[in-house]
DNA sequence: AAACTGTTCTAGTATTTATAGAACAGTTTG
DNA sequence: CAAACTGTTCTATAAATACTAGAACAGTTT
């Protein structure tokens, strides 16, 4: 499992860390039960802080996506299913937006705002 | 035309705003040649900073959304319509999400994920 | 002419983000 | 058991972002 990050993002390390996991998960390359790299290997290989990367994590066990124990690591848990289910939905509502012209972020704030 | 604010929201509030202004868009409260507030009375009603409404002003016009010229305040385009018009698959979509437990948020980053 | 609009400028404070290092406490592996 | 690995917690610091504040400016509308 390979976790990206874009340096010259406005989007901050952390934030990005999440979504990359999220996308792992909706497009299925993540199963309930697989762990995810190391937070010492993740910022190694990054070249970012282990803290940073922990923060990350933490947000994603906040979310119930993972679980964590020392030792063990951040293992998925079933929650990522409705992630994959969605995953089809999801394209097709980004694919008809970005015919309209939609900017991701337009897009992203809008389904957020819906959700209240 | 009403914005909302939550101060003790943890995202900005000029990207409450702009969410805020993105929600009616897509509702259908806001039709091209619409007029919004203009940032002195929307920083005086809800107690905040002038620059902090221009801020997110700014970035709706960024987005094409509005045009801004002073003396005149921030015309909604008619760049607001694809938001309408999205706004039924949106909701579907946000309802599925509902159903299985996910949080505004990762569905909020997955959409903005996907549009990579 | 007056009142209204966004634009631009400088300035300061508070919060968030990222980094750094160390020590701790469980789990797994040899 | 012992070693290596994992996340957890702590203090600290630097940098970037968000917000506020006040003033002056320059178009537009009434």
């Amino acid at each position: 499992m390979l976790i990206r990050v874009d340096p010259a993002s406005d989007t901050p390390i952390f934030a990005q860390i999440v979504a990359s996991v999220h996308a792992d998960a909706a497009a299925g390359r993540l199963a309930a039960g697989d762990r995810l790299p190391s937070a010492r290997d993740v910022a190694g290989s990054l070249g970012i802080n282990l803290h940073t990367v922990l923060r990350a994590y933490q947000q994603l066990r906040d979310e119930g996506l993972v679980d964590m124990r020392r030792g063990r690591g951040a293992i998925v848990t079933d929650a990522v299913e409705p992630l994959a289910h969605l995953h089809h939905d999801i394209a097709a509502l980004v694919a008809r937006a970005r015919t309209l012209g939609l900017a991701a972020d337009t897009l992203a704030a809008l389904v957020k705002e819906t959700y209240r």
